[in-house]
RNA sequence: GUGGCCAUAGCUCAGCUGGUUAGAGUGCCAGGUUGUGGCCCUGGAGGUCGUGGGUUCAAAUCCCACUGGCCACCCCA
């Protein structure tokens, strides 16, 4: 009915639900922000060759999922469909991994890709997430997902399970590559036509789909095909998040739809949300993304976290924290010459830090504080003929029905000490 | 991208097998209360029945297309 409706598969996020969105977003922040991970932004769209080199050029991403447009010099760009290939870009063009080492960075914005939209699947989605780029440890591998975990933890999502997985080094996901091919070339003629190209352009995906499951069950495991070292690598990640009471699912199925990770890869599902829609997140280790993009070889590990199924599902669990009101005081003058002076009065509790809302209605008292219950403030500031030829203010306390009548002077104290009281 | 279901006031929905001016609840605005609210009573505003076409004397109702939503597939957040 609106004759311009927002486009297919995007949304506003009007109040009370911006409150919400607001929420897990300080949530994870304050989370990420006490392991020392600083705040980053970067472009919504960028070169459509960051995400080709990036991502992989035969994941789903590249081959469908891009909303991408070329601009008035002909250059083509993409709207971002994830964030670590920007920044990576961003972190290593501007040489910040120069200045600290290992850099620990967490964002949170919006991601495009042009899929069919349903429940806690859009065009334009939310995540937040983290990278930490220039050091090769597992302890940050560990600290990567412990921070996710703990995150949720804080939102009061139960139901998670974290499912945990390594694909090894470059020379083990060679090997592998190898042994898929070895298996899955005789049953070829019985694969689907995806996997038949899969084949040959990027093997590791095999396994992830869902018409030739039957196959996967018995292809060869990653896991058997480690050298020491990875399975080393692997091991102490495991270890560490038992430390640090999390509990994974070692999964050696999960590969991850992006091209560029190497050894821990790792999915957050949630029971409640449908079929394959039930990842609320992931991520993993990308060593080789740096140079895949030109840079010199750096390491590096991060996650990304849907915020739109999140909040779904906190909302599901009624874990949401009721909104708060969004003022302290409803300032009303009862008629309309005593406007100006309740406007004056507004501003001198604005300038104590409170927060006020001028009623600037032509409405009856009755409907004003009518309005007041209606906005959730505790605090009404009524300035009538009385008042203002007293020079003075009543401040009602409107869940408790009493109120009084102060000299103007005092009147900041006495709504600063009645919300004191309150809270 | 493929398939299924759906689309009526801001919101939740009625509207039987096509038949005059399309309803309810809730929300909104106002009056009841010329300076006191969360309840109640009364009234009002608000709909090109998603959009466009077709069938018919007549379409919210039947048919087609488009758009959007939900669900499944694919894949992921």
């Amino acid at each position: 009915m609106p004759e311009i409706a927002p486009p297919r598969g995007t949304r506003d996020i009007l109040p009370p639900d911006s409150y919400a969105w607001r929420w897990l977003l300080d949530t994870h922040r304050s989370v990420v922000e006490s392991y020392g991970y600083q705040p980053l932004d970067t472009p919504v769209m960028e070169s459509t060759d960051l995400f080709a080199r990036g991502v992989g050029a035969d994941t789903d991403i590249v081959e469908k999922q891009m909303f991408t447009f070329s601009d008035r010099g002909g250059r083509s760009l993409t709207l971002r469909p994830e964030g670590t290939a920007g920044v990576v870009r961003a972190v290593l063009g501007k040489r910040l991994d120069q200045e600290m080492r290992p850099v620990r960075v967490h964002y949170a914005g919006p991601f495009f890709r042009a899929e069919n939209p349903q429940r806690g699947r859009y065009r334009q989605f939310a995540q937040v997430g983290v990278e930490c780029i220039g050091e090769r440890s597992p302890a940050l591998d560990a600290e990567i997902v412990e921070m996710a975990w703990r995150f949720f933890e804080r939102l009061g999502i139960t139901g998670l399970q974290l499912q945990l997985n390594t694909l090894g080094d470059r020379d083990d996901r060679a090997r592998y590559r190898e042994a898929l091919v070895n298996y899955y070339t005789p049953l070829r003629d019985d694969l689907c036509d995806d996997c038949k190209r899969r084949l040959e352009s990027n093997p590791l995906r095999l396994l992830d789909c869902k018409a030739d499951a039957r196959f996967a069950e018995k292809a060869p495991l990653i896991w058997d095909l480690l050298d020491a070292g990875s399975k080393e690598f692997f091991t102490t990640v495991a270890e560490m998040l038992e430390d640090a009471d999390v509990v994974a699912h070692i999964n050696h199925r999960i590969v991850r739809g992006l091209d560029y990770y190497t050894d821990t890869v790792f999915e957050i599902w949630h029971e409640s949300l449908h079929g394959q829609q039930n990842s609320l997140g992931g991520g993993g280790r990308y060593d080789g993304l740096a140079e895949a993009l030109g840079f010199p070889s750096t390491p590096g590990v991060g996650y990304a976290l849907g915020v739109d199924r999140s909040l779904l599902v906190a909302e599901q669990l009624g874990v949401v924290p009721p909104p708060r009101p969004s003022c302290d005081a409803l300032v009303v003058s009862v008629e309309t010459p005593q406007a100006r002076r309740a406007a004056a009065i507004a501003r001198a509790l604005r300038g104590a830090g409170l927060r006020v809302v001028l009623d600037v209605s032509d409405r009856r008292l009755d409907r004003k504080l009518r309005n007041a219950d209606k906005l959730g403030a505790p605090l009404a500031v009524i300035i009538g003929e009385d008042e203002a030829r007293d020079g003075t203010a009543t401040i009602r306390d409107l869940s408790r029905r009493a109120q009084e009548t102060v000299s103007e002077q005092a009147m900041v104290a006495v709504v600063t000490d009645a919300l004191e009281r309150l809270a």
